[in-house]
DNA sequence: TTCATTAGTTACCTTTAGGTATGTACGGGA
DNA sequence: TCCCGTACATACCTAAAGGTAACTAATGAA
């Protein structure tokens, strides 16, 4: 056996119960946090604007991000911003040059996600199996 | 200081780096799969089938993922079904009955996104003060 | 014969994400 | 005087998610 399946110590019930003492605005809040880490590009751009040092400029970030396109960007790293993931300093010079570094937050978030990501993908195996298998065998009917 | 920052074990460069052993088919199930992990209903429904012990029936779940349609959760279970995440028994009765149930796999993968959704939730506060300040100052120009 | 029950299915609509293509503001260099 | 380079903004379009409302299939009960 590869390892003992073990009953995780942070059940959802814990977590459910940790959430009602939330207000109702901070629960939408956190449930968008949450979709925001799936979304197609916040995460991507995240951890592009946090591996490399330097700050980025938001030209070097769309090389990065292959396939975004510069609204896309934009409207990405406005997000990120607000929620202060991500900060944004513009230079008054010209043309214009706008620097995008990580914050602690986003930086924390980022580590908080990893290990999910990193189940995901060696999970993914796994993941095609079961759909081969159901795409074999079809939907069961709920009437005979 | 509140706290040292401390660089995580498990960084991106590492969680590219093992994707990048990763066929594109299976590059682009990963992204998949976390997204549905944030899709309106998948996790609410997995908890709800998870947490409580009996089997579910269709019109039970429905009661419990407060605000969800018939077709919503129709395609939500089929989605989850398909992927390995739930079971789903069908009964030759009438009326109908059909019961689901958790996987291994469904549980393995709640438990992986638990510690996420609690650093969320325990993180909300400080999202809020993020947006508050960022609406307060508004966008800064890129252009004087 | 008509009804109630369950787990859907289907048609129709609105909202949202995200793409492409184009416009813009500024000043330095040719 | 006109073009270059940067970081956008805006208009327009398409696809997909997801909602509501109505329909369905089978059969035991009234």
């Amino acid at each position: 056996m590869k390892k003992s399946v073990k009953k995780s110590k942070l059940s959802w019930e814990e977590i459910a119960e940790f959430c009602e003492t939330l207000t109702e605005a901070e629960d939408a809040l956190t449930r968008e946090m949450v979709s925001r880490i799936s979304d197609k590009w916040s995460l991507w751009t995240m951890s592009v604007v946090a591996d490399i040092d330097e700050p980025m400029r938001f030209s070097r970030i769309m090389e990065h991000v292959e396939g975004i396109s510069q609204k896309s960007l934009t409207k990405t790293l406005r997000g990120l911003e607000r929620d202060g993931l991500i900060t944004r300093k513009v230079f008054a010079e010209v043309p214009p040059r706008v620097e995008y570094t990580i914050t602690a937050l986003g930086s924390e978030m980022l580590d908080n996600v990893a290990p999910l990501w990193l189940w995901t993908a060696k999970s993914v195996q796994r993941f095609q199996a079961c759909r081969a298998a159901f795409d074999d065998r079809g939907v069961q009917p709920a009437r005979k």
